[in-house]
DNA sequence: TGGGATTTGTTCGTATGTATT
DNA sequence: GAATACATACGAACAAATCCC
């Protein structure tokens, strides 16, 4: 029935979440055998997936060498913060006063999720404050501005990961709230100074203890993404 | 000697040369066997080239039914040119006031080039001015500017090819200068207005007439590119 | 240092799906 | 509307590079 299709989509869906979720942490090894099987699929097929994969910046590909979980420098992060402020500037002007009732009511009751969240696992609340920028930025209805701000969130999530302190995201609920009331009320200027100091009081975290550790049971964490 | 390594990247620089320079016009097949060919690599590299562009939405991957050239559509061409006016200005707030010596002569020599092809085809001007963006954003030094900035100005390039009216390059010369101009003098304010009124008259060029011809052969384009 | 095990790079064959007559 | 021609989707196998002891 289903006829045999592209799967090579799913297959970076799903490495995207496993490592917006941290369950694929950076440096993480990617051997194209290793997700074939966790997904059912030939090499060639994961091969495919990988190259998408890097070239959106999530995975670090060395000839020979083998597919990694990137792990951004320092000084990317800062690049990384910087042209994201810069794209999601143009969300919120894009978005001020134009959001209809259903959408803020959507953006809140993310933002009550969040809260409930609050005390689980650093994570998960990088995981759920990640989705709250995604959802405004599908929310301007722009493929290519959907596209750049994911690519960006997820690889500031790696960053975050990286170089983060933990416990770190106490405060970035309120200032999300903040965030959509100005957008409601249409104040396009109130709406980017929060982004912005948002944005930047994230980074400004993003910069303490390099965390190493060892790299887990791969196909273990694959194994309930694949079927997902 | 040379030990025979990946092509892929060789290819999708090629490709984007040809595109960039409207050998390859929006709409064109790209039949992955003929690809191969031409760059004397199997079709399996070839596929995998396709995909890289692909996700830099250079090129339509419908399903079974082969690539092609992307054809950006009107609402495509609004919202890319959108975006990108908000990257460039990011661009420019890192130049102002910090550009050498010896870059803003570089930018002044490419300007020259621009002039001196004035009266040439319509092809050649868009290459220039879209690799006047280029410069400018590779000057940022930031890898992620670069590449979303690249992608976009060669997609909006797709939609001159597309939509603009011909001959329309003749005032964009101007505003280069104008824009180099006033960041060498690091006036941020100034610089960012000079580009936000060039991106959006160069928008509104492209608006009109849908020009259509046949598609020509493929393998004497790519003959010149193969061995660049 | 060297050699075997492992992983990647690439080609090509077959099956499947799409367009055309 | 079916048969044919053609292009793509996927996988198995081989060659080359790297890693590890």
């Amino acid at each position: 029935m289903t006829p045999r299709q592209s799967r090579t989509d799913e297959i970076c869906d799903a490495l995207r979440r496993a490592i917006l979720e941290q369950a694929l942490k950076p440096g993480t090894k990617l051997p194209e055998d290793a997700l074939g099987e966790s997904f059912g699929v030939s090499r060639t097929i994961a091969r495919h997936a990988l190259g998408q994969l890097a070239a959106e910046g999530l995975v670090d590909l060395r000839r020979n060498r083998g597919a990694t979980v990137a792990r951004p420098s320092w000084e990317d992060a800062r690049d990384l913060f910087d042209v994201r402020i810069g794209l999601e500037r143009t969300v919120i002007s894009r978005l001020a006063g134009r959001l209809t009732a259903a959408q803020i009511r959507r953006l809140q009751e993310h933002v009550r999720t969040e809260e409930a969240a609050r005390g689980q696992s650093d994570p998960i609340a990088i995981r759920l404050a990640t989705e709250f920028h995604l959802l405004l930025a599908e929310m301007t209805e722009s493929p290519v501005l959907v596209r750049y701000v994911r690519e960006l969130c997820l690889r500031c999530g790696l960053t975050l990961a990286l170089h983060g302190r933990p416990h770190s995201s106490e405060c970035a609920i309120n200032e999300h709230l903040e965030i959509i009331d100005a957008l409601r009320e249409g104040k396009t200027e109130a709406a980017t100074r929060s982004m912005e100091q948002h944005l930047e009081s994230v980074a400004k975290r993003a910069l303490i203890e390099p965390s190493e550790q060892a790299v887990p049971d791969l196909t273990a964490i694959l194994a309930s993404y694949a079927r997902a």
